[in-house]
DNA sequence: CGCCTGACGAAAC
DNA sequence: GGTTTCGCCAGGC
């Protein structure tokens, strides 16, 4: 198990090397500032998880650029629901594959969305997390 | 302007 | 191997 965990954080070390390049983003950050910022890059990156897909608040930092601030990116995805195009924050989950976020869905409103994608969920966490893992440094090339 | 907090993660105990 | 602590960075108070 842990040694599965582990490969995926390594493949998306092994893929480092990415410029992780995302910039001109116009979106409106949890605060209300509509700039480019951090939170930007967050959603667009969340915005790129392909339908019945998941992938780790650690690894969107990574791949920003910011693998130390994965907090940043939970924390970011505080505005999701708030920013115009839909950010699926419910495909993002902690890298153990456990739904950290629904508790902010209200309910378990998080675990039903990822089920009607085909993602199943026991136990607020995903199963098979690791097949439905999708590394967001894919996106950038 | 300083202190606390936070949808994480990894190292230290 | 489970639990606690610290780091990161931005925002709220």
């Amino acid at each position: 198990m842990r040694r599965l965990t582990l490969n995926l954080f390594t493949m998306a070390k092994a893929k480092k090397s990415i410029p992780a390049k995302k910039e001109k983003l116009s979106v409106v950050t949890p605060s209300g500032k509509k700039e480019n910022s951090f939170f930007e890059q967050v959603y667009e990156v969340a915005r790129q998880i392909p339908r019945g897909r998941v992938t780790s608040y650690g690894a969107i930092a990574f791949c920003l650029g910011t693998k130390l601030s994965a907090r940043m990116v939970g924390w970011a995805m505080n505005g999701a629901g708030q920013v115009k195009p839909k950010v699926p924050a419910h495909r993002v989950v902690n890298r153990n594959g456990m739904l950290s976020g629904k508790h902010h869905f209200g309910g378990n409103t998080m675990q039903k969305l990822l089920e009607k994608e085909g993602i199943k969920v026991k136990n607020d966490t995903v199963v098979d997390f690791e097949k439905k893992f999708w590394d967001p440094s894919d996106q950038l090339f």
